[in-house]
RNA sequence: GCAGGGAUGGUAGAGCGGUCAAUUACACCUGACUGUAAAUCAGGCGCCUUUCGGCUACGUAGGUUCGAAUCCUACUCCCUGCA
């Protein structure tokens, strides 16, 4: 049976501060598109200064301006947070003292651009949560068992060599494989296997085929010395536009110290300033080195996707591609 | 000026006669990534060499010793106490 081709979305992505943001939105008005912001920290509500979120608002937006009809609309959503009139979607709608996860985003992504396509618009993945869009775009299966708490607190108290070992006996392909230092990997390993008397599925290895979508990819380069004066900028801006009051605030709401400090970053060092394990001064200084760290964390990710366009950060540079990628049949 | 203490690799800081090209941390470089992903984790990091190995190094200059980052002498600079 013939199938319809593969709807087509675009994919922005680029190392932090790069302007992702800034390209989406203004691809978006070009080409009718939505965003789905693809970033693991905006998805929360309260923290906004720390992920970069654009200032939007929660709007009630095109179909569902009419109130009536939205309601008989299957699947249209009923709002967004809207920014420079695009909508921007899976942004802010979190609690961050709940727990969300890869596999979730991966769902809500999928139900997100179904919903765009619905409305005859583009979809726009952006962000810099490299695992999480190449969960979305590649499509890949991530093995269906839930965190299991418990079990993670007991193996967390194991040695990673322990770990390896029972993972080799239980399942020796996945272990042939897996990084035997990390324990987060072998935990997650334990779990599947555990639950479900099963080695660890195997999926093709990365080979770059998007299952569902066709994707035009589009990364944003700059010289790396100029990417590092504008990650330390921004976060001198941050700090002085209420970083700290962000974080405080978010503590006054029940966050733990741990849960701030897993966020990592702005979240993390901020919180053990708070908590004067630093100074401020080793605040900065952690806080400029990590930031650049993910930067490269996150470059290192995307070398390997030969499919990315890289261009300048310059909006005009991503039209040509795009129109190209979207007159073209396929 | 007198009395002490100190000068070690990009930085902090161990080592105090051989097993030291030098513990460790940070920075830096490269990389991994199967429901925590801004998380988690690995390798490299004086110079030459694919390996074996060689060369130059622990403030400077000498010395002691089979052998010195480690001991001695002088010098230079730095810190502290007394003046």
């Amino acid at each position: 049976m013939h199938s319809d081709p593969k709807p087509k979305i675009l994919a922005i992505v680029g190392p932090t501060a790069s302007g992702k943001s800034e390209l989406a939105v203004a691809l978006a008005k070009k080409f009718r598109g939505e965003i789905i912001s693809c970033d693991s920290r905006q998805i929360y509500k309260g923290m906004d200064l720390g992920t970069g979120k654009v200032p939007g608002k929660w709007k009630i937006f095109g179909i569902a301006r009419h109130p009536e009809r939205a309601k008989r609309a299957e699947g249209s959503l009923k709002k967004a947070f809207v920014y420079k009139s695009v909508p921007h979607h899976l942004i802010d709608f979190q609690n961050p003292a709940r727990q969300y996860s890869a596999a979730r985003f991966q769902r809500d992504a999928k139900r997100a651009i179904a919903d765009i396509l619905k409305r005859g618009r583009l979809p726009i993945l952006c962000g810099g949560a490299m695992h999480w869009i190449d969960a979305v775009v590649f499509g890949q299966a991530i093995p269906a068992v839930k965190p299991d708490f418990r079990l993670r607190a007991k193996l967390e108290k194991q040695s990673a060599d322990t770990l390896y070992k029972r993972l080799s006996k239980l399942d020796p392909v996945r272990a042939a494989n897996i990084d035997k230092f990390n324990k987060r990997r072998l935990i997650r390993a334990l779990e599947i296997v555990i639950a479900t008397g099963k080695p660890v599925p195997i999926f093709q290895s990365s080979n770059f085929q998007s299952l569902n979508y066709k994707p035009l990819w589009i990364g944003i380069t700059r010289p790396q010395a100029d990417l590092y004066k504008k990650i330390d900028a921004r976060l001198k801006q941050r700090l002085k536009a209420g970083m700290l009051k962000e974080v405080a605030g978010l503590r006054k709401r029940g966050l733990s110290w741990k849960r701030l400090e897993n966020f990592g970053l702005e979240y993390k060092f901020v919180s053990l300033y708070l908590q004067k394990k630093i100074s401020r001064g080793e605040m900065v200084k952690q806080l400029s080195y990590s930031i650049k760290h993910y930067s490269k964390r996150q470059m290192t990710w995307w070398k390997r996707n030969k499919e990315i366009i890289w261009i300048k950060p310059e909006a005009k540079k991503a039209i040509k591609p795009t129109k190209q990628f979207l007159l073209n049949k396929g």
